[in-house]
DNA sequence: CTGAAAGCGCTAACAC
DNA sequence: GTGTTAGCGCTTTCAG
């Protein structure tokens, strides 16, 4: 009633600033702009004054403009996420859980896809910070990109790495006990009597190598076998998988078990004994590594073991707040992965195994099985 | 050596600005600006004060602050994307399309998710816009969120939508020829001699709805039966596929053959199948939709409909940008899917089998079809 | 052709 | 408590 724009609060112009507020409230701007930011500043505000603003803020339609927030130097409300390879099913589960984190914190998610490529990486890291990201994420391991950790490193920016393995690269990080899990596959499949497990490696990166390391070293504390050719390296797909069993069962002495570094890998493995006409688990156990939502849904459903993604992704997510109020906590987060026991895996095919829980039995428990329990 | 900054080449300041080039090349900022921004402006600049400039901008490592450009009005260079569900491998795939499509033109994403929630989704239009994103794209259909579709058609920044089916709300888009591929996927089975063909859609909206349509119309024109409960209605999620085909293989008579409107329920109706000690394809043939990058590696192999993911990606992309011109074009792109055949489709099992096509024969052929072909 | 100057919307001293 | 006053880095008139 007192101005012309109270007289359209159903067509909010297209850019409502503060001044606009100003003149409704009949108050200067940055008083409007310390309401608006109450939290933040100590200064006093008297009460009628603040609801006027507030209310003609309301009236009006306003929202803040980040540019101009950012240009300022304040918080820009935006982090960048770089994501080595979005189209790995293990990657996107994790950026959706960081998005919803962020969200939950007021914070939007600038997503940068490395596509894996190196180049790419440091690319994305100085578009990242040009456009003023709070703070970045990493997801997935760079340790083959030691320009890009070195930038990251010296940036103003905090910064921190997610499933980039556990040697801290003078990064903040959070990593998952991967030598743990390795574990819980292992003596999962001795228990179950298999004593020739194989391994299957993705690229040797972060958190594969740990995988990969902590297998043998397992092994070799088990004074178990390894021949040559049961650790196997392919590229982190299914076809890799696929191509990794091939080798394994071509072998002179093939393994009983077969460890994968990730589901992915442990798809192909699945899809190649398939094909070759080798029963899993009868003839052939398979552990994965990661749950990815569809493992519980692969023929058989698989083993495999089970990080805590979104635990994982909101606490990156806080780190990577806190390291705005204090930089320099060069904070080191591990945390434990579960096995998940389902179909892929049984006790070991022929005179050693015991009566009482050979294959036909573990076939039977299929049905309720199927989708997966805790051991 | 003509001034302290030329002296430390290695070690550019945090910021380098417009003015800090004016400085080093000895002319005033708003030449800076002309000279960086060539291509847009038509005002000439005389060669040598170019050089100076660029070689200056060079040295001290001149970065362009988007949030400043922002701010006065200009382009972003950001592409907000909204996604209905990440995690699902379809849509995680589409934005990697997206994002790599982008960044082929300069552009970087915003992703927001809207984990499927309508209020969410609109909520992130407003982030974005306040991001003051150059356009936006709406991945997967939000048709259930008449609110959003309405406030994106009212919007002004420039928005394209995808996979939203092809009912155009007034909104540019690219689509997919749902009823083709789902033609595709029945003569397919209809030429295996499939008759009792059932499908499974996951929430009719959009894209699911033209195909459970495109299906109910193409059986009705072949006149063939579709009995109650051919037809079920479940979560796109491997779950509802195997909660699907417990229905469908609980009723009365059967069917030999079901299409999925997704390869996520045809995952599940595989595992289900094989829980249940259903041979696919020899007792049951099952077609997906997407050719999901696992859909080569699930067990068996899926024959499924293929969208040309990056294509649409890109005209996508294109679009968006074209937008920024030309506000006000309505496109509607529709692009051809295509039939990929695999193993999980077979000729129609029981009396109608014709030898020399027989199930025996297409498992022969599995070794070979692994991994797909064309029809 | 080039420089000076005026903001874009906001935050943060600095006054009163 | 509140208003005034500078800018943040950039684009864009408007004058030379």
């Amino acid at each position: 009633m007192t101005s012309e724009a109270s007289a359209h609060p159903a067509a909010p112009k297209q850019h409502v600033t503060m001044a606009d507020i100003a003149r409704e409230a009949g108050v200067s701007q940055s008083t409007v702009s310390r309401v608006l930011n109450a939290t933040a500043s100590q200064i006093p505000i008297s009460e009628p004054t603040r609801d006027r603003v507030l209310l003609a803020a309301r009236r009006l339609g306003y929202r803040p403009n980040p540019l101009a927030r950012g240009l300022r130097g304040a918080s820009t409300m935006l982090l960048g996420v770089i994501v080595r390879d979005i189209v790995d099913p293990f990657f996107s589960g994790a950026v959706e859980a960081v998005t919803t984190s962020a969200a939950a914190h007021g914070y939007n998610v600038v997503l940068g896809h490395a596509h894996g490529r190196a180049d790419e990486a440091i690319l994305l890291r100085s578009v990242l910070e040009t456009r003023h990201v709070d703070a970045i994420l990493v997801l997935g391991d760079m340790g083959d990109q030691p320009r890009l950790i070195e930038e990251l490193r010296g940036d103003h920016v905090p910064v921190v790495a997610l499933w980039q393995g556990s040697a801290s690269h003078g990064l903040a990080m959070v990593s998952v006990d991967n030598a743990h899990g390795i574990s819980e596959a292992l003596d999962h499949l001795l228990a179950h009597g298999h004593r020739r497990i194989a391994f299957i490696s993705g690229h040797p990166l972060g958190d594969i190598e740990e995988r990969s390391a902590a297998y043998g070293a397992r092994m070799r504390a088990e004074r178990l076998d390894v021949p040559l050719g049961y650790v196997q390296h392919v590229s982190n797909e299914p076809a890799g998988g696929e191509q990794a069993l091939a080798a394994l069962m071509g072998l002179p002495v093939p393994p009983t078990a077969i460890v994968c570094s990730t589901d992915q890998l442990a798809i192909g493995v699945l899809h190649g004994a398939a094909i070759r006409g080798i029963a899993v688990p009868d003839e052939l156990s398979v552990v994965g590594f990661d749950d990815l939502p569809i493992s519980a849904f692969t023929v058989p459903s698989l083993t495999t073991i089970r990080m805590p993604v979104r635990e994982m992704a909101a606490r990156a997510v806080e780190m990577a707040i806190e390291g705005l109020q204090n930089s320099g906590s060069e904070t080191v987060e591990v945390l434990r992965p579960e096995l998940v026991v389902r179909q892929s895996t049984a006790v070991v095919p022929g005179p050693a195994t015991p009566a009482a829980t050979s294959a036909p039995a573990a076939h039977r428990r299929a049905a309720t099985l199927a989708r997966g329990t805790r051991p």
